[in-house]
DNA sequence: TTAACTATTTAGTCTACTTAAAAAATTAAA
DNA sequence: TTTAATTTTTTAAGTAGACTAAATAGTTAA
């Protein structure tokens, strides 16, 4: 088999193997999204797709590593909203402008996107313990980008410089990632209000003048 | 039998069988603790007071209640700190020291408390979804306290009117949950100074007066 | 058409929760 | 003290679900 055939092959299998790989994650995000990790079987998911549930086996080396993809996935998928949601801003708005975008970037892949991202958050603690270590690796280089806006917001004396922007970083992304309890049950705000409220509160402080 | 009898034995016996079911959970809420919930075997458990396996049912329904029980103590246990915390204030503490009083308290029991506590916060996510409905329900008992002093403390005039109590309530748990996840390893600041400074954030804000 | 490769199924192993019945230990009664 | 009743523990088997290896079926290349 000569390299030219062995391309053309790669590229028209791909619809093929790849496809029933990525049939196999669809339905297994759909169903841990619905019944969490440890409540779907593996024959759950063969079932869905009308295979057995040995055949997953060809395609993935076990449960563990099937949801570590999806977990993947799913994490990859926030990253790249909240990064569009930053850039799509003009180039000279404010610290305050760029966390805010940041936030309901945030917000809405948690609580608006499909089934991935919803097992990602959701089923996270569920996970086995290699799956959450994996998956912490991902969420570091997200709360790199954001300690990257908010070194640069101090720098430029917006936020105060007493302020510990570790904690403050830990402290926002708890905040936020709190509203996935809550959320959803049709509320009057909308996702974009509650991430402008939240930064709000940190930003400009709860207090009133009197009390400070 | 006669009243007087069982009402004796009932006291002696109360060093016995409950002794027996008080070290199931201990040894139960110690191995939860560091090794999860999925990652203990009932046997496991077993192993730790020399018993067999099948012992624990006459304990225990299931699994499933054995860890129930645990996260219940847990929980009450993090109530009963953060109350008495609160009550040991003067009487005519402001608004802010009352958060923040409660705000130790929360950390308080998060980070230095035994197996019950650990094993009711760290590993709340992998419990079955019927134990975590059951713990929501507590939790729901203990954030009302909280609504109760921000209430409070709004009507007081110290939190700006145009607050969402229950927004700002949610995010301040968040981010004192959060601080599980990053504190411990000796790290320079103590948990009431974490405790004040995520408070401080909420309260005064971090914006400098140029930036708001 | 045949040979090689890919994908799926089958049948069974293993681990861990659970149960029912038997056995052992304890307590109360005679 | 002995016997009977009750409590507690063990034993042995049942069940569910992850995983594996071998067999089978399906597909592609020569």
């Amino acid at each position: 088999m000569n390299t030219k055939i062995k391309v053309e092959k790669a590229k028209s299998e791909k619809t093929k193997v790849k496809k029933t790989k990525e049939n196999i994650l669809d339905a297994a995000a759909a169903l841990f999204s619905k019944h969490g990790y440890n409540g779907t079987a593996l024959r759950d998911i063969a079932d869905a797709l009308e295979m057995k549930a040995g055949s997953l086996y060809y395609h993935f080396d076990s449960k563990e590593q099937l949801v570590l993809e999806i977990l993947t996935i799913g994490l990859e998928n926030i990253i790249d909203t909240v990064i569009r949601r930053v850039e799509e801003l003009p180039k000279n708005s404010s610290s305050k402008e760029i966390l805010v975008a940041a936030a309901k970037g945030h917000l809405g892949a948690l609580l608006e996107k499909g089934d991935y991202t919803s097992t990602s958050i959701r089923n996270y603690g569920q996970m086995p313990v290699a799956v959450q270590k994996e998956g912490r690796i991902i969420r570091d280089r997200y709360e790199s980008m954001w300690r990257k806006w908010l070194v640069k917001a101090q720098e430029r004396g917006d936020i105060k410089a007493s302020v510990d922007l570790k904690i403050l970083r830990l402290s926002l992304l708890g905040a936020l990632n709190r509203t996935l309890a809550w959320y959803s049950k049709k509320g009057d705000l909308s996702i974009d209000e509650i991430a402008e409220i939240q930064v709000g509160f940190v930003w400009d402080g709860i207090a009133t003048s009197d009390a400070r």
